[in-house]
Formats: C-alpha cells, structure tokens, sequence
DNA sequence: TCTCACTGTCATTGG
DNA sequence: CTCCAATGACAGTGA
C-alpha cells in the first residue's frame, strides 16, 4: 500500500507538473479548505474532547466503536490528505509549486510526514542555519544579517513567531528585508520540518539565487527543471499587477491572495513597497495570534501581512522555495500558535495599538473575560475591567448563566486573584476551549498556584497547561481546591466523599467541588448521548436505505413475475387453441376455444372442460342459466 | 446578518 | 434519599 502510494502520489505529480507547464490549472482548492491542522492538534488542541478523557477513550477501544476521527490513528490518513493537497495545489502556473511538487515528491519518498514526528524537530535543527546562509546571499549588499542561529526558533511550533518578535524590535529603516528574511526561513524551517525530507533537498534552489536584492529572475529560474517556467512567470507577473487589497476583497483564498500579491509587486517594486512592509511586518508578526482570536481581522490583520510576506519574499527570492514555503508555514504559525502565548504576550503592546476593537471581540469571544489585557493599562477594556467589580465569574458567558454560588459571589480573594492568569483567559479566547482539561492535565500536579511574579516568559510547558485550562479548573484554582477537574470527576464517589470529608473544605469549595463534578460527569453524559444518538439516526438512515434497496428488489421481482405469467398464459391459450382445434364434439364439430379450455390434472391427465363463465354468479339463478345454455350448445 | 453545527450546561426523569 | 446516567432544552461560539 505504501509503496502503491508512493508510486500513485509521483504519478500525480507528474502530471500535475506536466499541466502547469502548459498553463492548466488542475485544482486550486482554498488553502484553509484544503489545509489539515499538524496532529499535535489532535493530542494537544482544544478539539480533542473525544480522546481528552478517559472515557472515550474506553468507549472506542472496549465498546466496539470506530475510531473516532479525531483519534491519532487517523494521524496517516490526515498526513496522506495533506500530501493530495500539496498536489493539488501545484496546478496553478506559479513558480513555487513545482517546488511543492518537489517536495511532496521527497515526502513521498521518505513517508508521511506528521507534524509531531519527532523527525521534525530534527529537521528544523538541521535546517537551521541552512537557510540563514542562503539569506546571507540574498541580502548580503548593505544589509546586516542577524540570522543568529537561534536555537528558541526551531524549538516551538511558535519558534518563527517568536523570532519575529525579537526581530521586529530590532527593525532598522535600512533593514527592511532582513526580518523578511528570517521570517521566509523561519517559515521555511517550519515547513520543512513539517515536510520531514528536507533534510534531503538538493541545493539548487536555494543556492542559485544570485545574492543581490534585484535578481535576476533568468538566473533565478536557472533551476535545471524549471527553464520551461522562465517566460510563464514572466508573463504571470504582468497579468497580476494588482493592488493587494484587491487580491483580498475578493473572494479568492488567502493562499491565491499570497501569491497573486507576490507577484503583484515584482522584484521592481521593493523600494515602494519598502516602507509599507515595515508596518505589514508588524502586523505580521502578530496576525499570527490575531488570526485565531479575531475571527473578523483574520482577513483584514492577518491575509495582508502575509501577503505582504510574500511580497518580499517574491522580491528578494523571486517566488522561489522561500515563497511555496512561506505560505503554508505561516498559516502553520497561526494553528500552534496557541502553543505560544509568550508571542501573545509580548505582542499585547502592538494589539492595543493597533485596533481596540481587537479586544473587545476577544472580549466578546468565547464568553470569556480577556484577562490578559489586565497587563495593558493602555487598553480600554483593561481598564474598565480593572476599574470595575467585574470578575470573570461574571463576564463568562459560556453557556447558559452559572448557578453556582461561586459565579455568582466569589470570594474577595479571587477578585485579586484571577488577574494572575492573564495568559490562560486569552487562550481560552483563542480557542473557545469548552472542553475540560486534556491528558497532560491527568499527570499534573494537584496544586500548582500562580504567584504574581510570575513572568510571561515563564516554560512554554506550563503555558501549554494553562491554555488548556477550563473555567472549572480556572474555578478549582481559584478556590485553591488541589485537585484537577479530572481527578474530581474521574474518582469514585466514595473517594470523592472521602475527599469532601478530610480536606475540610468551605461550603463554597465543596459546591463548587460538587458543581464540577456534576458537570463533568454530565458533559461525559451529554457527549456519550449525543454520539449514541448520531449513531441512532445513522443506523436508522442505513435501515431506510436497506428497506428502499428491498422494496426495489421486491418490485423488480413482481414485475418479472407479471411478465412471466403473462407469457405463460400467452403459450398456453395457444396451445389450447391449438390441442382444442384437433379435438372434435360428439357431432364431429370441432370444439369453440373460447368456450373450452384444457384442464391439467394432478395425475397428469389432460381434461377438456368447459370455460366458466366470468361471472362466478353471485346468484345461483343465474349460475343454473348459463349452465343450461351452455347445455344447450 | 443569518444559518448551522458543535459544545457546555442545566433541569428533569428514571433506575 | 442520594447518586448516576440519560436526555431534552437552551445558549454561546465559530465557520
């Protein structure tokens, strides 16, 4: 299977590449259509409610379920998926998908690429100062290079996100592209990482690239299999000389939007485009936490700046790998963002200058405070929030409004206390995360209070665990109850009164205890009953479907049968004719074959008998009558 | 702005 | 009476 796959995958590619040769575009889905999120979604993300518990868990493996689709074991197949969206974005006639093409073809090769493979991690290591070298030739003229191999960016999903924050203070007039650059090869690295044989990519690509910032674009597409591209590129440049904006108003996806952009601008453009790319870096370097959190400026903050990226990037590398990698890293960034929030929070200066509005729908997002704007004096909705008496207890929508007592009257300390989580609220903003702590929470301590010193650039470990913080465990924290909410819902009851019992718990813990267990244990309930219930109607609509299938056949059958009698009857009143016609009355007559007709008896025997009249009398009078005429004949 | 799917939560019921 | 599972209903959220 594997190997049928490789060779089913190349073949794709080939002809895929044959067709953007000549200019044919195959297939160009979205790329957020088309794009699948790294399986560390499905272990670490918020989505993961089915195999965040134990019981589904359980439920799939004993109860005889199909594997749900978010479990792991689907990790090939969202790999193989991604691989078949790799190639079918390389029918566009655009330059940095036939290096797509080529590296699809080294996946291929070297097997499904997950995002979680160990190998990754590896990848961008090794890759690391690859790229930086090639920046160093492509910006070598008057421009200082800061590619310092830093060992923080290939470290996080977020690594190019974070490196873009160290750049982006560091940002001079004259250095416009440099950050440019690291952010092509961060996003390189990160895409090569994903992709896993980049290790094995040959050289040309990124070594032929002439190292001034105008290149010349026949040298560029020098690339032994890409001559035939030289005049297509070309002529694509001219025919997409449009304005950015226009590339995004309309209804094209982000991924065209990139790369129409980039080659909007042309390798001519760089010095006009020079001063706007100062301010889209910024942007662009937090979109990425915007994009998740701000439904509404993902295609205003985030589509522009990358396509402004790409700009650069096709500028300073004339759509080369940098360009094809640029795309899909950054949109990588903006999945595992969340596993960054050090990026959020160093950004949190440049999201309150850019709009406020961002967070007021962050506000608005989730049912959750923003806590983190706590840190920002600056922010209207900081202050206000901070001004006032409110809590999160009481800006958490979420769902229906909270009975508990402690929504309702939280303790004096928790007021001061829950500004110490500034992170966790915006993540959960991020992600709307409904869905109670995942497993990592299982092995967590059972107590691990905030302190107030605690610095946004604390291990992202620990920031991965408050991201993943429900509003109970948030609660269970701030009632210092050292249990997770796993624990309080997993354990048995008995224990759990032993529990209730020997800490000495307030009233207001033991509520608050009781009211997440109850809700754990119910949203299990709601979970299980909702999938038996899909299950249900799913069985029900294959029973209707089987039931149609029969009722055909059954019609079939009864018309097949209609017909066969009717033939049947047809031979036989032939026969009849024809036997009756040889035989002869007593007078020598021959017999009437409509008023005779042959009876066939059990013994064999044939039997000339008389045909009885239609109308099986309801009367006797009339059946003696007939009986009597036919006497008579 | 509306619709829809998903999800968490509450209230209720029955075992 | 309490606990628990199941389920309908409701509301929030994001696509």
């Amino acid at each position: 299977m594997q190997v049928a796959k490789k060779y089913f995958t190349e073949g794709l590619i080939q002809l895929t590449i044959l067709l953007s040769l000549v200019g044919v575009r195959v297939d160009i889905d979205s790329y957020l259509t088309g794009y699948y999120p790294p399986l560390t979604e499905i272990n670490l993300g918020p989505s993961s409610a089915y195999i965040q518990t134990p019981f589904h868990v359980l439920r799939d493996t004993l109860d005889g379920y199909g594997v749900h689709p978010k479990c792991p074991e689907l990790d090939y197949f969202f790999a193989s998926r991604r691989l078949l969206d790799e190639v079918r974005n390389l029918g566009s006639p655009r330059f940095h998908t036939q290096l797509n093409a080529w590296l699809v073809h080294q996946v291929s090769s070297t097997g499904p690429s997950t995002s979680d493979n160990p190998d990754a991690s590896v990848g961008l290591e090794s890759t690391d100062n690859e790229p930086a070298d090639a920046g160093e030739h492509l910006l070598a003229r008057d421009q200082e290079v800061h590619c310092q191999p830093n060992s923080e960016l290939g470290q996080g999903p977020c690594g190019a996100g974070a490196f873009l924050n160290e750049d982006e203070v560091k940002i001079k007039e004259e250095e416009e592209a440099v950050p440019l650059t690291h952010l092509a090869h961060s996003s390189t690295l990160e895409q090569e990482s994903l992709l896993e044989g980049i290790t094995t990519l040959p050289e040309p690509v990124l070594h032929l690239v002439p190292p001034a910032a105008d290149i010349d674009w026949n040298n560029l597409l020098s690339v032994a299999d890409l001559d035939d591209l030289d005049s297509l590129v070309t002529d694509r440049l001219s025919e997409l000389d449009s304005d950015i904006s226009s590339a995004i108003s309309q209804d094209v996806s982000l991924h065209d939007a990139m790369v129409t952009s980039a080659g909007a601008f042309g390798p001519t453009d760089s010095q006009t485009v020079s001063q706007r790319d100062r301010n889209l870096l910024r942007l662009e370097s937090t979109n990425s936490s915007l994009s998740d959190s701000l439904p509404g400026m993902a295609v205003g903050l985030a589509a522009l700046p990358f396509a402004s990226v790409c700009n650069l990037t096709g500028n300073l590398t004339s759509q080369s790998a940098l360009g094809s990698c640029l795309d899909e890293a950054v949109f990588e960034q903006i999945n595992q963002l969340g596993l960054g929030l050090e990026a959020i929070d160093n950004q949190l200066n440049y999201l309150e200058c850019l709009d406020s509005r961002a967070f007021e729908d962050l506000d608005s997002d989730s049912g959750l405070s923003l806590e983190s704007s706590y840190g920002c004096p600056a922010s209207p909705g900081s202050s206000e929030m901070s001004s006032s008496t409110s809590s999160y207890y009481e800006e958490e929508g979420g769902a229906t409004g909270y009975s508990s007592e402690v929504d309702s009257k939280p303790p004096k300390g928790i007021l001061d206390h829950h500004a110490m989580w500034p992170h966790v609220d915006l993540s959960e903003s991020v992600w709307h995360d409904h869905s109670y702590s995942s497993p990592p929470l299982l092995s967590m301590p059972p107590l691990r209070l905030p302190c107030k010193t605690e610095e946004p650039e604390e291990d992202g470990g620990s920031q991965l665990e408050e991201q993943e913080l429900s509003r109970d465990e948030l609660r269970a924290r701030a009632m210092f109850i050292p249990f997770s909410v796993l624990q309080i819902v997993n354990m048995p009851v008995e224990e759990f009164m032993e529990v209730l019992d020997s800490h000495s718990f307030s009233a207001d813990q033991v509520t608050l205890l009781r009211d997440i267990r109850r809700r754990g244990k119910n949203k299990l309930a709601a979970q299980n009953c909702r999938k038996r219930k899909l299950d249900a109607i799913t069985g029900l609509q294959e029973e209707v479907e089987r039931l149609q299938a029969q009722r055909d056949r059954l019609l079939r059958e009864k018309r097949l049968t209609a017909k066969t009698m009717g033939a049947v009857a047809h031979q036989f009143k032939q026969l009849t004719r024809d036997v009756l016609s040889r035989v002869r009355d007593a007078s020598g007559r021959p017999l009437n074959p409509e008023r005779f007709t042959l009876q066939c008896g059990a013994n064999g025997r044939v039997v000339v008998q008389p045909i009885r009249q239609p109308a099986v009398a309801t009367s006797a009078g009339k059946k003696t009558d007939k009986r009597k005429k036919e006497k008579k004949q």
